[in-house]
DNA sequence: TTTTTGCGAGTGAATACTAACTAACCATTT
DNA sequence: AAATGGTTAGTTAGTATTCACTCGCAAAAA
């Protein structure tokens, strides 16, 4: 379990990286942010890498608890997606800055843990989909001319590509509705 | 126009962040790389930004380069994409390290210049497509039950996670293939 | 001869992190 | 109730190293 003081690293951690990059994250910056001194920042986290495995890890628990949220979920494969889709879209909306943690793989790729991490959330959470959609097809409620994994890749890069583009354009559109127009059109794509 | 010398400083950067990420590119590393002093790199740029902003520039002149060839390219709109794509994931297969630095907009949020250039190039390029897709339900080549931005959200979302799953499980598939298969799925979607 | 391209040696600032110390709290023991 | 000892969370003042970048000079190219 984290302390009070580490969540608070954590989630300044994040944030800091939303503003200004993973370049901008320094502990001297963070303890600013925090209002401690440097070194204070050491009584709750031995290194700096290990304030970044936790946030991975973090969000690997996440992963880890939408996965088994989704497999207990009992209806169609369309209305998983809905449900999910809906639930991310709410959690991005609510927490902005972790969308330029989890969806810029390619801030980690300086330590070979960290890239490691990311690439295997990815992994998970694509796997989440692809199930639920072979399940679909299985149960005849989703199109089976193309393949799981390539619908899959048409899903998850859509969703992926919009979140980013609300990060870049500084959210200046309500992701929950755009998302929902998202959410229209790949029900429409994958339905059969 | 580009001297020798500053166009391998430029290719050998790419290729850095390709390999370390954008904390790897240091003029230390990058001097190493090339072959010469850390002033020697001075010689040719005055600064670490402006070899960044070179390397946004080139993609943008990419971007639009690509944007003027398929307004001139007539065809219907699904050939127009077929061509595309097969162009993209070719010069992705041949200069692999681009795309770790063209599809990673967050390496950048540090400098405000290099964030703003990055959103432009992927700003263009959605509206290429758009174009393209727009063009095709006008000559009911292309379904119009869906808009055309959201189709350009399904088109160039999935195109990008392609690729950038590749990149990170260090191109240990064949992208032009997956790219052909992803064409295909694409070609599928889009037609009435 | 002038311009270009390189070098060694250095700069100040920033980096992650450490050493040594202290004040506040808290559970025991006296 | 008071003294004791230990833990927690913070501090100031530093460390070695790395960062982007500069200066003055030399060799080579034009």
């Amino acid at each position: 379990m984290l302390s009070k003081r580490q969540q608070q690293i954590i989630n300044e951690s994040i944030n800091i990286i939303d503003k200004k990059g993973i370049q901008g994250l320094t502990i001297k910056n963070l303890s600013k942010a925090i209002g401690i001194s440097e070194p204070g920042i050491y009584r709750h986290f031995e290194s700096k890498t290990a304030i970044l495995t936790t946030i991975l890890d973090n969000f690997m628990e996440m992963a880890l608890g939408l996965a088994g949220i989704m497999k207990t979920y009992n209806t169609s494969a369309i209305e998983k997606m809905k449900f999910m889709f809906t639930q991310l879209f709410e959690v991005f909306s609510e927490n902005p800055s972790i969308v330029s943690v989890i969806f810029s793989e390619e801030i980690f790729k300086n330590e070979e843990i960290l890239k490691n991490k990311i690439a295997e959330i990815l992994n998970l959470n694509t796997q989440t989909i692809e199930n639920i959609i072979a399940e679909g097809q299985k149960e005849k409620n989703v199109r089976n001319d193309i393949d799981a994994k390539s619908l899959t890749l048409l899903t998850m890069g859509s969703l992926r590509l919009l979140v980013k583009k609300w990060d870049m354009n500084n959210h200046n559109f309500d992701l929950s509705q755009e998302g929902e127009k998202l959410i229209d059109v790949i029900t429409k794509v994958l339905e059969k």
